[in-house]
DNA sequence: TATGATAATCGGAAATACCAATTAAAAACG
DNA sequence: CGTTTTTAATTGGTATTTCCGATTATCATA
């Protein structure tokens, strides 16, 4: 049996993957450029196998060592939390967790979680992360983080979930335009493009316009906000109407507005609220825990 | 950050966990006792923590040390599987797969199966091994086996599985008897004590039973063979009647013998077929086309 | 053509991994 | 009760590995 690669090539493997270069990688490493680079070729001579290609100035990950690379990754994180793990004397609720969320479910949730997770699990590190869902996805196949709270459905490549409930959607309008408008809601009676939504790199703009069956119609208007306090601040100034997550409602984001908040059209107008992770971890324990507390917090909890 | 633990020195605390000692684990390594001991050693530093409690003679894993060698045998096993990955040049199918298959299937499908994983994958090494669920499961935590095809419903222990297909029970009699048991079969109008069963180790016992709607009556021998062709001898004798799957009448288990296969009591009179794995193996994507290869040769293939 | 950036190579120094031999302690044996 | 055996830890010396700094080779570009 040929002998096992070595986790700090493999750490260097990593390191050069991340920064494309030798010296940035090194200096990641603490090391020397040369330690480095000898590392690589030990590592490619114990694989027997090409993971880089060179062209005597720069250099290229083959298809192979791009593959290599994902593996090594999760080696690597096994290893670090075993070492997290056991220096922690296996309490399985301490350390860091590298938690991702997407900006229209953060505001509503990470007051209330963090400082649940605080009371129950204080030894507990959160480091909270808003993305897109895109660049969480990402991030999480990096090792950057280690799981993500995203609107489901959507396409998680090769990650595993868990649905932790539901979150209904709400047409919000001025109060003066309510009755109108009727409930559940009736577009036809709303003006054209007055209804608003948030920019596409936002899952929930898909979402919203598949549960309320709201088909790419003219009622929509072709300027997108960044953000749904944008979007309320709007609805208020009287611009439109917009979708709202019942969980930024409860949150009490219409507050000090002259907003209402309509039940859509569609049975079951709502998106799902799921907990992504790699499915190659060797923490879903502890994932599991913070899926009990997220649960808890969302406007219908259907874990388990 | 603390160093990363080298996987030389998780390897020796694996080795010592399974020979429960040093000399005989140092041997195991090919290193001498000192090295071992110092490893280990070396290890709780840097995990900072005590693996294994010593009373001067012999010596105890702690309940930590346990759970880490859990840990350390996934990390080891994910860094030999890309070991086998690189050097078989990224080809999935390549390189050893231990497969473990209880009794009640290993003969009917073993060999159709590896004839067809031969010809499709040929660099692949099947290293097939029977055993009792009981003792497949244990060995799949032990990192000795990779997969198990096993009868399901069972408890697979925090592992994961695949439902490949459905497998039909079948009541076997001499066929003088066939007329007066009726299709689908009346228990009642067989003698007392006239149905034999495998031995209670034998999964395949509690789910025909269970399937086949034979409440632990008085019908039952208290005889239990050893292997399904035993039993078919026995009803061939005319010593009763008994269960046998429908794949292993497929496979001919009835020729030469003068018994027919009768329907018995039951919607659905059947086992499930389902492999099983580690939560935490990387080889997804190999054990997927295993599963495929194996369902195509089940009575009823229900695999997605 | 010079300059700068890059990755590979080389030689020596530092760290480490390893072994054989020994020690220490307890268990097994006569 | 003393001797032998078994077991893990310790020690000291050697071999190996790892790492760095300096140098080289190659290319892009100024």
């Amino acid at each position: 049996m040929s002998k096992l690669p070595s986790l700090k090539n493999l750490s260097y493997l990593l390191a050069l993957h991340q920064e494309q270069n030798f010296n940035r990688a090194a200096a990641e490493c603490n090391v020397s450029q040369s330690t480095l680079s000898s590392g690589i070729q030990n590592l490619e001579e114990q694989l027997d196998c090409q993971l880089i290609e060179r062209d005597h100035k720069s250099f290229l990950f083959t298809a192979l060592g791009e593959e290599v690379v994902e593996k090594a990754r999760d080696i690597i994180s096994a290893s670090e939390e075993l070492l997290h793990y056991a220096q922690g004397q296996g309490n399985i609720m301490e350390g860091p967790l590298r938690l991702g969320i997407i900006p229209t479910i953060a505001p509503f949730v990470i007051g209330e979680l963090s400082k649940n997770l605080q009371d129950k699990f204080p030894k507990l590190l959160l480091q909270l992360s808003e993305d897109t869902t895109q660049n969480l996805l990402h991030r999480l196949r990096n090792g950057e983080l280690d799981i993500l709270l995203l609107a489901l459905p959507m396409d998680i490549q090769g990650n595993q979930k868990w649905i932790l409930g539901r979150d209904p959607f709400k047409l919000v309008v001025h109060k003066e335009l309510a009755e109108t408008v009727g409930e559940p809601v009736d577009y036809d009676k709303l003006p054209d493009r007055s209804i608003f939504l948030l920019e596409k790199e936002h899952c929930m703009t898909g979402h919203a316009v598949a549960a309320c069956q709201l088909t790419d119609s003219i009622k929509m208007n072709p300027f997108t906000a960044t953000s749904l306090h944008s979007l309320v601040q709007m609805a208020d100034a009287r611009l439109g109407a917009t979708f709202v997550p019942q969980m930024a409602i409860d949150q009490g984001i219409l507050e000090n507005t002259d907003l209402v908040s309509l039940k859509p059209t569609g049975q079951e107008a709502s998106r799902d609220i799921g907990l992504v992770y790699r499915p190659t971890t060797s923490r879903r324990q502890t994932f599991r825990k913070i899926a009990e507390e997220i649960a808890r917090l969302l406007p219908v909890n259907t874990l388990n």
